[in-house]
DNA sequence: AACAGCACCTGTAGGC
DNA sequence: TGCCTACAGGTGCTGT
């Protein structure tokens, strides 16, 4: 599923659990929870969650042992406190809290991963910047020396840290670049504008708690609404909404890569 | 060192 | 209807 927005909007949901204890755990699939599950409950067991924040892609928990405890969601993930019959079929893990709540992991292709940051190791240390400020991401950009296509580089979570590849193609979209553009291609103008979109992109789609295409959903197992606004990503063989040219497909480090041939000149 | 390619999984959509 | 293939929003390992 997730990209920054959604991830944003299920930390935010998932705040209500600050405060509360870890009882216990039940994990139905071992290799979610990325160490022996024993010494990953011997950890936490009578452990307070006393942050709930967001890093990239990232659904961080601070321990009050000082570890931090990450949840990826990957493709398939979500978080939820009320499973449905078919979403139990998908359980992972559970967690059980002293209160007696409980918080189920649902991944159906088990690519979710969980993962416990002790305190004196370094935390996400391979991170790039938050894609959520023009000056942020321009200076990720222009410092990054890569000559990959700019597509390849927004995906790079050490360049920048959020972006996946519905909120790239609308990027590249909304400034005009051709995903096939190597990044020190790009003119300065257009990496301005790139840098300046990029935030706008994901600011709107937190406000429409994030883009629901089949399995992303909060933790009340309701999805987004920003779906309804792409203009490329999923759009293909439809009219360009600026210039009504067939939006196309391409494969762009295996990835589906959407765009306007028109809109988004290569320019070599 | 940077980068490409594939592995990890299951469900679903579309072609025949 | 049923079988088969291709594809899906992400990352991390391996080899070049």
């Amino acid at each position: 599923m997730p990209e920054l927005p959604e991830v944003e909007t299920v930390v935010r949901e998932l705040q209500s659990i600050e405060g509360k204890v870890l009882d216990s755990l039940v994990s139905y699939w071992d290799r979610t929870i990325e160490e022996p599950v024993k010494g990953f409950l011997k950890a936490l067991k009578g452990r307070e969650v006393s942050r709930v924040f967001r890093r990239g892609k990232y659904i961080c928990l601070e321990i009050d042992s000082g570890d931090f405890v990450t949840i990826h969601l990957r493709m398939t993930g979500k978080l939820v406190f009320e499973p449905t019959e078919r979403d139990m079929n998908y359980a992972r893990v559970e967690f059980i809290f002293k209160d007696k709540s409980k918080l189920y992991f649902i991944d159906i292709r088990k690519f979710g991963r969980i993962k416990r940051w002790p305190a004196k190791e370094p935390f996400l240390p391979t991170l790039g910047p938050e894609p959520l400020m023009e000056d942020d991401v321009y200076e990720a950009l222009k410092s990054c020396r890569s000559v990959r296509d700019i597509k390849k580089v927004l995906l790079d979570q050490s360049v920048l840290t959020g972006v996946g590849n519905i909120y790239a193609d609308e990027s590249l979209f909304l400034s005009r670049i051709h995903p096939l553009t190597s990044l020190q291609k790009v003119s300065t103008v257009k990496l301005k504008k790139l840098s300046s979109v990029i935030p706008q992109v994901m600011h709107a789609a937190i406000n429409n708690m994030g883009t629901t295409l089949s399995d992303y959903r909060n933790t009340k197992n309701v999805g987004g609404e920003n779906q309804n606004y792409l203009r490329v990503y999923g759009q293909t063989g439809l009219p360009c909404s600026v210039c009504k040219t067939s939006i196309e497909k391409i494969v762009v480090g295996q990835r589906g890569t959407h765009f306007c041939p028109k809109c988004q000149r290569q320019s070599k």
